[in-house]
Parts: C-alpha cells; sequence; structure tokens
DNA sequence: AATGAATGAGAGTTCATTCAT
DNA sequence: CATGAATGAACTCTCATTCAT
C-alpha cells in the first residue's frame, strides 16, 4: 500500500535544491501535521484540512499523498510505531547481556522513543476510537500491537531459554510488561479528566517500580522446577 | 439489562394504561439506550436517532425527554454516576470498622457498581473525548469526580484523625487509590486494541493488590508521628 | 366552515355553569391567545403549542377547535376584522349626518375598534407574511380588505351622490383614506427597528390630519363639474 | 438584474480561468439571489438551500462564503445598505447649494438607490421580523438605521447653522422625514395585500409632496429666531 | 371532550473527498 | 504537482399534526 517515503529517506540523499527538498519533506511534514492533530483531538475530530493547514499545504495536497484520513492515520502509525519494528527488533537481536538487564533496557528505550513521545498518544487514540474504525484497529493491533508483543515474548522466552527466568506462561508475563506501559500512556493523555491539577506521578520511577516487580515474578527461585 | 433504574422507575404503578406505562418508563428506556450507545461508541459517534430507535421511539421524541444531545448525556452521568453519590456519601458516614477495611471496602463496592457495570464506560468516555466536549467535561468533573474525590479525602482523613493511616498528603494519596481504578477502566474497555485474545487481567485480583499496596503505604510504622 | 362560537354567543347566555362557562369559553380563550402571539411574533413563528399553554388547555384541544393553524388564524382574523363588518355596515347604513362626519366618524371608530387594537397587528402581519401564505392572503382580502374598501366605497358614493363630494375617482379617493390607516398600523407595530427612541407620533392627531386633507380633495369647489 | 454589484466585483480581471472566474463571482451572486430571496420570502422562511441554487451552487458551497445564514443576511445588508453610507456621507459632504435642495435631493436619490430598488425590501423585511431575531435588528440598527439618521441630521443641522431652517428639534425632523421613506418601502412590498388591483401610488409624487411638507415645517418664518 | 406522547419531514450546518484549473 | 472551489451525505434539533387513552 501506499506509505510513501519515509523518514528513512531523508538520510540517504541529504543534499538538494530547496524547492526538491520540500518537496520531498512534504509527506514527512504532513505525517507530523496529523500526529500531532490526532493525538491531540482524536481522529474523528481532527479535520483533514487541519492537518493541511498545519503542514503549510492545501487541502488538495493532502490527498494526493494519502488517498483517504484512513490512510493517512495508518501512514502516521507506521511512521512512528509500526515502521521502527525491523530496526528495534535488530536492535535487541544484537543485545548482550542477562535477560533481566534486556527487559529493563527494553522499557526504558520504549519510555524514551514512544512513551514519552506523542506517539503514545497514538495508543491512547486507539484504545479511545478504536471500536469506531475496525479497519484502522485491526491494521494497529497487526503493526504495532503484535509485533509489540512479539518483540517482548523473544526477550521472555531468550531468558526462559537461557535460565534466567522461570518457565512462566508467556502471553501472561507479556501482559505484566505491558499493561504499566498502557498504564502511563492513558495517563498522560487523559489525566486532566480524572484530577484537578497536575499528575503526581514520575512516569520514569513507576516504570522502574513495576520493571522489578515482573522481574521478580521472573526470578528463578528455589523450589521452581526447570 | 443491567442498567440500573433510577429511585423513581423503581416505584411503579401496578395498574396504568398502556400508554401510561411507557410514558413513565420512556426516560429510563432513553437512559439506557444512551448508555449502551455512549459506551459502545463515544458521545461524538452516537447519532440521536440511533438512541432513539434503541429505545424504541423516533427521533423526535428523544428531544421530547431531554433538549440536547448533551444534556441527554448528563442525565446519563447523573442516572449512572453522579446521582448516586448522595445514598453512597450516607453509607460510608455510617460506616463502622477501621479505615483499613473502609478503603477496601470502598474500592470493592466501586467494582461493583461502577467498575464492572456499563457506567464505568463512561470515565472512559470522557478520558477519549473530554478535550473534544469541555463542557461536558466540566461538568463531570464537577458531579462525578470531585464528589469522589472528596468521598476518599474523608475516609483517609477518618484514617488520619483515628490514628489508623500515616499523615500522609492525602490529595496524593487520592490518586493512588484512583489510578488503578481509573486504569481498569480503561482497560475493560478499550482492551480489544491491545491484546489479541482476551485479557488476562483479573480486575478484582488487581484490585486487591492495589488496595493492599496503598494500605501499606498509608501504613503507620516505627519512627513516623511527623 | 368551522368557525366556533363567537364572542357573540357569551351574550346570548350569561348564566352557566362554571364548568360549562370554561367550556363555552375555549375558543374565545384560543382566539385571543391567538391573536397576542400572531400579533407580537407573526403566524410563522407563533407556535400552537404557545397558543395553547397561553390559553390554558393543552396543544392537543387546540386542532380539536381549529383544524389546522392556517384556520386558526382565519378564525382569529373573523373574529377581530372579518366577522364584525355586518355590524358595522348596518351602523353606516343608519347613519345620519353629512358625508364628511361621516368620514371623520369612520376614521375615529376605527382608530378605536382597530387601529389602537391589537386588530392592527393583524394588518401588519399580513403585509409581513402575506407572501408566504397565499391562502391566507386570499382570504384577508376576501374578508378584511373587500368589505373595509367597501364599506369606504358606499361612504364616497353617498357624498357624491348627495353633492357633498367632488365626483372623484372612487377608487383612487378610497385609497386616500386607506394609506393613513395603513401606515398608522405598520408604524404602531414596527417602529422599535427604525427609530431609536419612541415614536412622537401622535395617532389621532395624524389621522385627523389626513381627514382633513382628504376631505379637501373631496370638497366641491368653484369650477367643478358636477 | 438590478442588484448593485459590489465595489470591487466591478474590478474585473477580463482574461481569467473559467473556475477562478466563478470564485470570483460567487459571493456576488450569492448576495444577489440572497438579496432576491429574503426580499420575496423574508429571512426565516428563506432556506439556505434555496439561495445556493438559484445562485447556481450546492448548498455546501454557500456556507464556504458565509458561515451562516445570519452572517449571510448581514452582509446582504451590508452590501445594499450599509456599506454605501461612505459613499453617500462623502457625496453630502460635498454638496453645495441650499439645505432645502440638499434636503430634497436625498430624497431623491434615495428613492433611485434604495427605495425603487429591492434594497428596499430588507427595511420592509426588518419590521416585519426584526423581533424576532433580534441580533439581525441590533445589526441593522446599527450598520444602516444609525448612519441614516446621522447624514439626515447633518442636512439638518447645516440648514439650521446657516440660517436656512428654523431652530427645530432635529430628532423629531428626522423622523418626519424618515416616516414617508419607511412608509413607501412597506407599501411597495405589501400592497398586493391590502389593494385588489395595483397600487395607484405614485412614490416620486408622494415623496415630493411629503419633502416640501417637511421644509415647510423647517422654514423660517417671521417671528420665530428663538 | 380533553390530553399530551409520539411522530417525521425539514431546517441549518459540517466536512471528507473530488476535480477543473 | 498543487490548488482550493465545489459537492452532498450526514448530523442535530424543531414543530405542526395525530391519536391512543
Amino acid at each position: 500500500m501506499s506509505t510513501p517515503r519515509s523518514f528513512v529517506d531523508k538520510i540517504i540523499c541529504p543534499v538538494r535544491a530547496k524547492r526538491e527538498r520540500r518537496k520531498e519533506a512534504r509527506p514527512g511534514e504532513l505525517l507530523a501535521a496529523a500526529l500531532d492533530l490526532f493525538v491531540e483531538k482524536g481522529f474523528a475530530a481532527t479535520r483533514s484540512e487541519e492537518v493541511a493547514v498545519r503542514a503549510g499545504v492545501s487541502k488538495g495536497t493532502l490527498f494526493l499523498y494519502f488517498p483517504s484520513k484512513e490512510e493517512l492515520f495508518k501512514a502516521v502509525v507506521m511512521e512512528s510505531l509500526g515502521g521502527r519494528f525491523t530496526e528495534w527488533n535488530a536492535e535487541f537481536e544484537a543485545f548482550e547481556g542477562t535477560s533481566a538487564e534486556m527487559l529493563r533496557y527494553c522499557m526504558n528505550v520504549w519510555w524514551e522513543r514512544v512513551g514519552m513521545t506523542k506517539a503514545s498518544g497514538l495508543t491512547k487514540l486507539m484504545m479511545c476510537e478504536g471500536a469506531n474504525f475496525p479497519e484502522l484497529a485491526e491494521f494497529y493491533r497487526r503493526e504495532v500491537v503484535r509485533p509489540g508483543h512479539d518483540l517482548l515474548r523473544r526477550i521472555l522466552q531468550r531468558g526462559i531459554d537461557r535460565g534466567e527466568f522461570a518457565n512462566v506462561d508467556i502471553d501472561h508475563a507479556i501482559y505484566s510488561v505491558v499493561a504499566p506501559m498502557v498504564f502511563l500512556m492513558l495517563w498522560k493523555h487523559s489525566a486532566m479528566v480524572c484530577v484537578d491539577g497536575v499528575s503526581p506521578l514520575d512516569p520514569e520511577k513507576y516504570l522502574a517500580t513495576q520493571a522489578e516487580t515482573v522481574l521478580y515474578g521472573l526470578s528463578v527461585r528455589a523450589g521452581d522446577k526447570a
């Protein structure tokens, strides 16, 4: 399908005539504007024209690059999340160290690259509007949720295979890792409704605590059967 | 179906003409239909006519009972949540037992009466769409969030006053109690996006664990007594 | 057609049981309420229910007495204007005095019975909304404009026949008499749009002046051919 | 057709792509269609879509140029009346001649530019529907009534200052001038209700007569000089 | 006779999408 | 490639009229 030249392209050809550069940059600017607005107002409430205006182009141009609002959203998801799993998978494939360190590292980089960025708003958005846009929900599950779970599964399996983790039910363990991440994303993007003041939650600390809790649950203790 | 009928509706007059009977039931039927649809599709995505049709009446009839979609939503919120606080407050006013028991009981009945019912979908809805409907968000904060926080504040204050709880920062403690509730509501209504199969989360167990964590944080330990 | 028991009926049977009296009075109360509201807000902008409420009955009752809003309006017109011409015609048939006195008297009683009453609002209403409700306009012309012109025509014809008035073109003369009346009605009911303060127009004086102007135009002067 | 094109529209660029040409013409076409329909049917009874269709576009296009029906009406008022006062004021600022001539000239050009054009229907409309649309009434008073009265006031004041007019109450004098204009507009647009045939009123003659009456009232006569 | 709950056509307005330029 | 004028289906809300009670 039509996901246009991604951020990767920018690295390939660094020098260009200004006009040409802008042209090449169009999709990226549109995706950035779309990400901003989708996160800020949701999918349904974001008007196509607003995206175009924020990207500095006209309404028509948006539809030149993305055949519909839904495809635009999918492209945003791929740019921000789905398209980065090959990179992330490779990074973790090459990881050397204990599986506990690997899991901690995973949660940390997740926070840096997703949790604390606008991209986390996309997950919140899908939780809010997924039911109204089944095709988007399915796409998100396929391109983000599944690869994410698979990555975690490989980390956990590595730990078990190496005898570092207890032989727990992996699906259940995945959820233990994912739950605090999801909670953080929701809290970050929706807290204003439920608390009057500012959220007194320190995400890094919260995440570190949850990581240790999970790791404790995964630890091989006396009496466990290998 | 499990939408709790309003107090008034329970006082039924057994013998009545058909038309009259329907009239008495209308607001309740409309509120039930609205709750269903708002929770299912969100506020913006729910069309007024759908609510009417699901309640078995025509578009116009809905506006006979509620002057606008926003007022309908407010009525749903009052029926399901806001209007029940006087009852709940009275119940807790009369509570006898330790403050720890009181807090545990609070979280349990919250789950039974809100968390596990459709009403929990309203909180999720507000977190998702609150930014797009500021008046509704303000209403929700005034009629649900504030009374809820006040109820918790009284429980915590009682514990502190009786020397059962440490002299912690109450606002912070309220958040500790509310956070897992909020998380559960969001999880329950959005899990389909984040997990492939059924969520392996056991809400009661999760809630019980969180309650004990909070209570541990509130416990008076040696060396405290600021 | 269904013009219901008119005001006349009230004179006929003065003593009645209270309940019965109210019943009999219904149409009159509805007509009074309708006149008020039509004059105040116009025909299209007056809601049927408002009329019913102001008359102290329910919406359904209104349609029991008048099959539609248009028929209600016609009944109001008949009650206030159209139905009074037989009485007025008889009164002028019996008039003794000069035709000039007759014309002055005509304009004076018009002011007392129509111009200064709410009924004058109906003429303004027809001028404003007549184009949108052709059937009402036709009805109004037939039942009010035509009889009114006929009455004036007879007065003028009497004056000419008796040699009191010059042998002018009667249709044109009718207009000379009607114009200031229409002007007064429009001014009375619409001035607020065109002047900031209160209208400084004294209707009686204005009318008297206009009457003398018209009479001067009708006067038989030297050189006129009889 | 005789709707006066706005100043801007007159500056036409003879060579242009068809689409572009249409776009330039759109607002004017819509305003012309709106003026027609508002005058013909009134504000409330004119449907937005009708205006669009008469201008040869679709419903949506209307709202591309005017954000609401009320704003459309205001634009029509400005195009036809409110926006022309700067031009008219300048014209009268430059007037040389007696103040009596000035007043006669004022009433004459008013008839040519407003009274006999469709624009006069807007005044009739405001008198009919002003009470139902208070914001429009206020706008009309501010943008049309007030500037009109101010223009007249300056003429009258000039006459008094130059000793050409008696030192009368100016507000009262303004009304004397305005009243026949208002009457003419109402008569013109509503005569079909009040007369069977064609109105035998000659507006120019009527206006000239009224002008002389007013001027007589303003004339400085022996014994005045308060 | 009287009620008022119910109806549904119709109004103003929005916005994703198309396409002539 | 880029534009932005144009479209029209869809949405919320109103109100004259009906009819079961």
